[in-house]
DNA sequence: TCAGTAATTAGGAAAAATCCTAATTAGGCA
DNA sequence: TGCCTAATTAGGATTTTTCCTAATTACTGA
């Protein structure tokens, strides 16, 4: 748990997130996005990726990642916890 | 933002949190609740404090710590909107 | 096979986080 | 006032994070 809060813990990471949640991005493109170089991007994937927020496809030569929604939904459930909210999974039917 | 999910980082931090949930407590009782020094557990009340988790209240020569709710509510917001939920204030009318 | 592109790993500098002991501040009370 | 307790600040050692440039790996296609 304390690896995906601090994974959530920078901006940059954040970021890349929440693009994420359009569909998968290959690694260039993210990294393109953002004015820091790609070796240093490539470090934010690595701890987006040990944390298990984001995971990877390889595909040929590039690598796409793509967020994977139920870590993310583990601190959301500890948050909720914290607040006094149910855990409920769908607001929708 | 940073600063909550930085803030959410530490176990010791995140455990301070949740048993503020229950209401306020000394950050004497806090700290004999854990097995580090009491000068580390003033850094961790300040982390908390910074990213305004939680909040002092002076009693004579104690200082209680409250939880607050509605910066740990921004987190919760910021995940939702992360993973697709909507953004439901309560979950009872 | 080998040049080109995508991405990561290696190595290292600078800043921040973590935790300690010792010293300090602040309040309450004989 | 002077002492005791509660809590923080000061100072410092160690580890981790952050970011860079240079080098390496891995796949593709002429």
């Amino acid at each position: 748990m304390s690896d995906v809060f601090k994974a959530l813990a920078h901006p940059v990471r954040r970021d890349v997130l929440r693009k994420l949640r359009d569909g998968p991005i290959s690694a260039g493109d993210l990294a393109d996005a953002y004015p820091v170089s790609k070796p240093t991007m490539s470090g934010h994937f690595k701890v987006l990726k040990d944390a298990e927020l984001i995971v990877a496809e390889k595909h040929g030569t590039t690598i796409k990642y793509r967020l994977n929604a139920s870590v993310a939904d583990e601190a959301l459930a500890w948050l909720m916890e914290l607040v006094g909210k149910d855990g409920d999974k769908d607001t929708s039917p």
